[in-house]
DNA sequence: CGGAATGTTGATATGCCTCAACTAAAGTGG
DNA sequence: CCACTTTAGTTGAGGCATATCAACATTCCG
């Protein structure tokens, strides 16, 4: 866990510039901001801070003072059983606030962690709830983010629960390159989601044995695939069809894919 | 779906001034409301209506200009998917508001149903985002409300996507148990639940027939059941223990059980 | 270069689903 | 109020999807 205050100048500069554009870009996907509102963004205290894969930067337990932002890489959110087992919750993309909900409630109850290398901002409660006194339409922005979260909650308690193994999977996959390509994350089809065949089955329900069978099939119906770190789209309209995606439940803009 | 104003004038009043006590019980659960925020629920304009057992009153794809508040009565969120099956993703007792995300998240992508007969409370968006900057604290207090509503999603994924069908039933069970009973809802260690097993299996994602088999298993091992649309509870800490269950995530005021 | 993490594949077991037939309860209309 | 219809609950037989266990290949990383 080094923080990038501990580096050159330059790159502390370049980074914490980039972590405001990248949240007010973020917001802009659901919510209209006036001047005030991007003022206030950049009137928020950033340390930037780089994590490697696998790294937790929250913990169960935790009752944090300050709220994240992912800058860049992909972050998760999971329980941890008694079993020792993990359930991953859900994936945090650049712009994303995996940890808001800190704000209102006192204490953690999952983890977030790093699933490959990841920059992550770290922004003080006091900021935040300072700004939104000033701008309540900032607030409603955030607010309008936590719910987004919930909605994508729900729809894995539907995709673990009512799915069979290949849609399931597929409509992860669906999900993470949707937010991806919303996010410009996107290039030729392909996006980054450095996540291990055991966090997929973990993400999904499923067993290790299980992904490692339905993965190679998903990969033959030629729709799409998951490989090296990255998910590829070849036909987006057969993995979507494949998975029954629809995107309504990530309250994006629309647009053409 | 019968309006109560088209009732007796006496049963109208009483149920309004029921519903706004529920609000501030419920939201004292995990909030401190001043005066002031007392004041600014009691100035809401409240709507009751009655609604028989599955009757929707949100519906996936509504725009609506309104929030619920249930007042009494047990109400679920559920996913319609495109095969005609259902995905209960949440129950809500009296004081819980269902569809608070409607506030700042344009499209319904779920519906809202009664499980038995219950009385749902409308109040207009307009009323209470005009309280909201009056009193930012209880926008909080929602916004909080919110947050939990987000972690019991998440508890739902983990509990649907890592537990076998036993766990997963009594967790359930605990669940909707000890929310009542910070509710006080509770009487004898039994709660109204209003929900039928293939309800029941709707929402763990279990067939009929295996909800069939899994309750009398639980019923068996004396821990509690689920009968006549009651929860009855006749062991408490064996419940909670089959269940793994750990009562964190609802973020209450921690009580003895 | 060695060890750990990740990915692959096969054999076997089993929990849960599907299908089906039936009972019991509840609600409805004559 | 009773016959009828519908909904809810029950139970059995059988099959399949997915878990579990195990051995091994591969890549990554110090």
């Amino acid at each position: 866990m080094r923080s990038i205050l501990f580096r050159s100048a330059p790159l502390q500069r370049e980074a914490v510039i980039d972590a405001y554009a990248i949240l007010i870009r973020k917001l802009k996907e659901h919510s209209r901001l006036q001047k005030e509102d991007v003022a206030e963004i950049r009137g928020l205290t950033l340390t930037v801070r780089d994590f490697a894969a696998n790294e937790d930067f929250v913990r169960q337990g935790d009752r944090p003072k300050a709220s994240a932002l992912v800058v860049s890489g992909l972050v998760a959110r999971y329980h941890l059983l008694r079993n020792g087992r993990r359930q991953y919750l859900s994936f945090h993309l650049a712009g994303d606030m995996p940890d808001s909900q800190a704000l209102f409630v006192d204490q953690m109850d999952h983890s977030v962690c790093a699933l490959g290398p990841a920059s992550v901002a770290s922004i003080p409660h006091s900021d935040l709830m300072a700004a939104f006194q000033r701008r309540p339409s900032l607030a409603f922005a955030i607010w309008r983010e936590t719910l987004i979260d919930a909605a994508i909650f729900r729809e894995a308690i539907t995709n673990n629960s009512a799915r069979a193994a290949l849609p399931r999977m597929a409509h992860l996959l669906c999900e993470i390159y949707y937010r991806s390509r919303a996010s410009g994350l996107t290039a030729d089809g392909t996006c980054a989601a450095p996540i291990t065949l055991q966090q997929l089955g973990e993400a999904l329900g499923m067993a290790l044995a299980s992904v490692n069978r339905v993965l190679p099939e998903l990969r033959q119906t030629g729709a799409g695939d998951l490989r090296n770190g990255r998910i590829v789209v070849r036909n987006w309209d057969k993995l979507a069809k494949l998975a029954q995606f629809d995107p309504g439940y990530l309250h994006l803009k629309r647009q053409p894919l």
